[in-house]
DNA sequence: GCGATCAGAT
DNA sequence: CACATCTGATCGC
């Protein structure tokens, strides 16, 4: 391929071979502690009204921090002159203001009312607007008005952040789902492991920092939904070696959604890297040759990294909704079931419903869009453009509360007479439902019932153990949840453990 | 007016 | 809790 012609040059900004500690952190990073202890120029800023926000703004702090390139020291400096500027003058209003703020006509439900083709619920007030709350985006005023005004003002603003180092790939010109950091120094290919939102964003029409590589229905997605010239687009099969600036490297299924990949490299030198991008472990994985070999690095999705997060197979989740979903319909045969979605995953909720009882697939164009850009027949010959004619309807996950579901099953009401909603979420975790899934209580009011069920297409923590003691790599770079040092701290020990003797 | 970006909400 | 957006405000062009 013509992209492999783009030549190679490591910038220093990429971490060379092997400059990270024993935890899989880089060596020059400051002491684990520094989302505790990084805010004390602004102690004399600080009053007890706005105590509650400083933690957040720690929090924020040391996520920037770590989402950041390796110059550890000039960027908490940065951080430190935004923060304390932001916080006395907006944070402290907006504490003050909020106990009175408006009934809050919710706007979002309007659109959403709009687009699902329901009549708005009546609220047609013009809305007190005008009364926003000042917001945090002054932070780039408030940087430059408070002491250095000429060159802030300009410039300064829209500085993209910097690459984090757990995107890129050592001893390589690659980076993984870094696309909204600009052009990222000494990267000439760029990975996209999903297409998910946080994974993707950055990437638009305007893409021109060097080619995309990502399995074919991502590629497809790229294309489609966002306009990337295909130019850059560059589909690698799952499971083929492809030689890429010579480097070997191959997708692997990631048993997350559709097109999401596990992202395999080995490099000249031998050594084998693993990003999992998003991923959920599973036994089948164990059988993958190249997993079956030695890895010197895992950058690993740690999502539910911690021993809280227990939920059940997605089999038994997927059993759960059919069984239900069997019975809520004996009892009420004109019920309307609705599985809420993002752009994509969670598609065997629906499918399973529809397979087990026969009901074609409805949802809206863009949607059915990209669930055909799957070229899965099993599918695409499911899916309806009616709503009318099917009775169960695929809609946003953030549309699945009760009050919109009765207004929604309005538009029905010859057809309809109930709603029964799922929503599949990863962290509808809790001690006693992860584990029994008959103790999932719904949410009900009239004739809407909205379950909340455990369908994770992330690894539980029993999986990630899993995972990871057969994996048996040398070194474990987690890639979520690393924003607090305590996380961090804890991750590491979990690891430590899986991978002692 | 449009696209990108950010903070806040969910 | 933290998933993967969603939304409105703002900014650059």
């Amino acid at each position: 391929m013509e992209s492999a012609e783009i030549s190679v040059s490591i910038d220093d900004d990429f971490p060379p071979v092997v400059d990270l500690d024993e935890n899989g952190f880089p060596l020059s990073a400051p002491p684990s502690s520094e989302d505790d202890d990084d805010d004390e120029a602004d102690t004399k800023t600080k009053s007890k009204l706005i105590d509650p926000c400083s933690s957040v703004g720690a929090r924020s702090f040391a996520s920037d921090f770590y989402r950041s390139g390796t110059d550890w020291s000039t960027l908490a400096k940065e951080k430190k002159e935004e923060r304390s500027l932001v916080q006395r003058d907006l944070f402290q209003v907006w504490r003050i203001k909020k106990p009175e703020a408006e009934p809050k006509p919710r706007a979002p439900q309007r659109d959403l009312f709009e687009m699902w083709g329901i009549k708005k619920p009546k609220e047609e007030e013009p809305k007190p607007r005008v009364l926003s709350p000042p917001r945090k985006r002054h932070r780039a005023a408030a940087v430059g008005g408070a002491s250095v005004d000429n060159d802030a003002s300009r410039s300064g603003s829209h500085r993209p952040r910097a690459c984090p180092f757990y995107k890129k790939i050592p001893g390589t010109p690659f980076t993984v789902d870094a696309f909204r950091y600009g052009s990222v120094d000494g990267c000439t290919s760029y990975f996209l492991s999903h297409f998910h939102y946080d994974h993707y964003g950055g990437l638009s029409k305007r893409w021109s920092h060097g080619p995309i590589y990502c399995t074919p229905i991502t590629a497809r997605l790229v294309k489609m939904c966002l306009g990337v010239n295909s130019l850059y687009i560059c589909p690698l099969e799952l499971g083929e070696e492809n030689v890429i600036e010579g480097v070997k490297v191959t997708l692997l299924e990631a048993n997350h959604c559709p097109g999401a990949a596990l992202i395999h490299f080995r490099l000249k030198d031998g050594r084998c890297y693993l990003h999992t991008g998003d991923f959920r472990a599973s036994k089948p994985m164990q059988s993958y040759p190249l997993l079956n070999q030695h890895i010197n690095m895992l950058y690993l999705d740690t999502t539910y990294c911690n021993p809280k997060y227990r939920f059940p197979p997605k089999e038994d989740v997927v059993s759960f909704v059919v069984r239900i979903t069997r019975n809520y319909l004996a009892k009420h045969p004109k019920t309307l079931i609705v599985v809420g979605a993002y752009s994509i995953g969670k598609e065997q909720v629906y499918l399973a419903i529809s397979h087990a009882l026969g009901l074609p697939i409805y949802t809206n164009a863009s949607r059915r869009r990209i669930l055909q850009s799957f070229c899965w027949p099993d599918l695409s010959g499911k899916l309806c453009s009616c709503g009318e004619s099917s009775s169960l309807h695929v809609l946003p996950l953030s549309f699945l509360r009760l009050e919109n579901l009765k207004e929604y099953v309005k538009n029905y009401k010859q057809h309809f007479t109930a709603v029964l909603a799922f929503r599949p979420t990863g962290w509808t975790y809790s001690e006693t439902t992860g584990k029994e899934l008959d103790l999932i209580k719904p949410s009900s009011k009239g004739n809407v019932t909205i379950y909340g069920v455990p369908y994770s297409e992330h690894s539980s923590f029993t999986e990630l153990r899993e995972f990871v003691k057969f994996l048996r790599p040398d070194k474990i770079v987690p890639t979520v949840n690393i924003g607090s040092a305590i996380n961090r701290d804890n991750m590491q020990s979990y690891f430590h453990e899986w991978l002692k003797a």
